[in-house]
RNA sequence: GUGUCUGUAGCUCAACCGGAUAGAGCAGCUGACUUCGGAUCAGCAGGUUGUGGGUUCGAAUCCCUCCAGGCACGCCA
């Protein structure tokens, strides 16, 4: 199923054609309800192009216009733009086609990719934080968005469960840890002994020692050091599978930085053997000297004391997702501040010959209330646990307030999607690259561009529902008429969808559907004051009910592609 | 110092990789309820898009200067 803007696209196309003009310009949704649904400046272009009056040549395309159902003759309006309107006719006929499509017009990708998103990365041993939310949310929309388009994703967890921390945290396992409190709180636990060890060590160059040997039996495989870091993992593992769980996020596959040990020798002498990296300093670097803001930022694979680090892991994971993993195309997920790195790692690919299409997605940060990185009073890192309880039990506190009747049983799991719905929606919604400041009263607002104001528009269409006789599905799709104003911009909202999905991951821009599907709740509200539905002729009712039941759907589809549930009641 | 990102209404943010009179939401003001769930809708007001140049039919968007802020920049990840 073509979408509205493709088949004009192909009838400007033939008109051109037609009208002895060079394809040009393209079309896309009219910036103002005023100048129709589409516009085109192809005009404008072909105009510049060859020396002419805009307006004459659109006058040119306008008489070739092949006239066809889709829309009313073409209009020249302004320095030359081709403007576009939808019959009614058009609109109620798609929305009919609409109501049978699986996909709701979204077509597929016409050249499918393999594709590995590398999103969340928490860290073993320590308590993810509201940091971890941004990458999180962001990683599993866009795997969400990507597989609906009909790409081959594989979710990788790239977790940091190796590094130079684990002397400390060995050492104050053997000397500090409590048992009991690791069974209660296995993380907070894991934090005290780190924290207390690295105190220890602030006063005492003799601890400091005794945690270095430690990491070193640990990375020359001693037994009981190995096991206390596998039974370090194993806790973690366990606590980010709770949040996962909570949050509704799932991997395919969870490779931590660990996993790549082994290969790491191999990708030195390998970048070494051949002519890319080269001893400096006592380090092996790999240099960028041709590239001329990276001339004096070496990429540094194997330190002094011949220990790697995370850039040597880095290249070793392109190494196995483009071998092992048969991918194309590889999407980073992280926070800013890690661009330099992935330039130099995603360089370094295309030295050794990768072709893959490799893509840092860069985000900004979370803010407190002063502007600057959301912390606690105390300085410290906010738990992402904390903040998912707060939601939960923020939105529990208005469902008790608002929708009081609301069955027991249900009010949990209703809490659940609004609480988290408005953390997620709050962060999708906006540009990732900006900073956000972090507001529960914003984010759980009951009005305004908010999760829980998406939610209640399909609740409502729920309810309509529950008080017709009939369901969703016997809606008569057939005998849509559009006569309302509001109808029909809703009706126009819906077909929009097959248009913004595809045009998401164009900049990785979840945000795009996020406004969309505001202005479609929007849409539906204004319908909904202005057009009875239930209390309308049989002709008027049918059609309306199947303009709902497709509404639904796109809300209900749309959010899910944010990763955001919908409940029938709230 | 070098690089990078950001700067848009009082506040929080959009603007679909050059389009028409820069849009929303909060907050403020004015209206609409014995409702299909008002958890809503209709409207008013609010702007020299940080500054100054440039490119062209046309710039928040592209280029340059400067200002302010965030982040990164050889042995942490």
């Amino acid at each position: 199923m073509e979408t509205f803007q493709a088949l004009l696209a192909q009838n400007l196309t033939a008109t051109l054609s037609a009208a002895g003009l060079p394809r040009a310009g393209d079309v896309t949704p009219a910036t103002d309800p005023r100048f129709g649904d589409y516009q085109t400046n192809a005009a404008l272009i072909l105009a510049k192009e060859r020396g002419e009056n805009p307006r004459t040549v659109a006058k040119r395309v306008c008489d070739a216009w092949v006239p066809y159902d889709l829309c009313e003759p073409p209009a020249i309006a302004g320095a030359g733009f081709i403007n576009f309107t939808l019959r009614a006719e058009a609109v109620a006929q798609r929305i009919a086609d609409l109501s049978q499509h699986e996909r709701l017009g979204v077509g597929r990708a016409d050249s499918p990719k393999k594709i590995v998103i590398d999103f969340g990365s928490p860290n073993v041993a320590k308590p993810m934080h509201v940091g971890h939310i941004r990458s999180t949310v962001l990683g599993d929309a866009l795997a969400r968005i990507a597989e609906f388009l009909g790409h081959a994703v594989i979710r990788d967890n790239h977790i940091g469960d190796w590094g130079t921390q684990f002397g400390m945290v060995i050492w104050g396992w053997k000397h500090l840890l409590k048992r009991e409190a690791l069974t209660n709180d296995p993380i907070a636990e894991l934090v005290r002994i780190y924290k207390e060890t690295n105190e220890c060590g602030a006063s005492d160059p003799a601890v400091r020692e005794a945690c270095r040997e430690e990491l070193v039996k640990l990375q020359a495989g001693d037994a009981e050091n190995s096991a206390i870091w596998q039974e370090c993992v194993a806790l973690s593992l366990g606590e980010f599978a709770r949040a996962y769980q909570v949050l509704g996020i799932r991997y395919d596959i969870q490779r931590g930085e660990s996993f790549y040990n082994d290969r790491l020798p191999g990708v030195v002498e390998r970048l070494v053997r051949a002519g890319l990296a080269e001893e400096s300093e006592g380090a092996i670097c790999i240099f960028f000297r041709e590239i001329t803001d990276l001339v004096d930022k070496p990429c540094i694979i194997r330190k002094r004391d011949g220990g790697y680090n995370y850039a040597t892991t880095d290249i070793a994971t392109v190494d196995y997702r483009i071998q092992d993993l048969k991918r194309d195309t590889v999407w980073i997920v992280t926070g800013a501040p890690q661009q330099l790195h992935f330039r130099q790692i995603f360089e370094i690919a295309r030295r050794e010959g990768y072709t893959a299409d490799f893509r840092h997605v860069t985000h900004g940060s979370i803010l407190g209330d002063d502007r600057k990185l959301m912390k606690t009073r105390s300085g410290e890192n906010v738990a992402l646990q904390d903040v998912l309880n707060e939601a939960i039990t923020r939105a529990r506190k208005i469902i008790e307030e608002k929708n009081p009747e609301l069955e027991e049983a249900q009010k949990a799991d209703v809490a659940r999607m609004i609480g988290i719905g408005a953390v997620k929606y709050a962060d999708l919604s906006q540009y990732r690259m900006t900073d956000y400041v972090f507001s529960w009263e914003r984010m759980l607002s009951l009005q305004g561009n908010t999760g829980p104001y998406l939610q209640n528009a399909y609740v409502r269409i729920q309810s309509i529902f529950r008080k017709a006789a009939e369901g969703p599905a016997s809606a008569h799709p057939n005998a849509i008429t559009l006569s309302e104003p509001a109808e029909l911009i809703l009706a126009k909202r819906v077909c929009q969808f097959a248009e913004v999905v595809p045009t998401i991951l164009n900049d990785f821009r979840p945000n795009i559907l996020a406004n969309y599907l505001f202005e479609l709740a929007n849409s539906f509200h204004a319908f909904y004051e202005t057009c009875p539905v239930l209390k309308s002729d049989e002709l008027a009712r049918s059609s309306r009910l199947a303009l709902c039941a497709l509404t639904a759907r796109v809300l209900q589809r749309g959010l899910y592609l944010l990763g955001i549930e919908v409940p029938e009641k709230m």
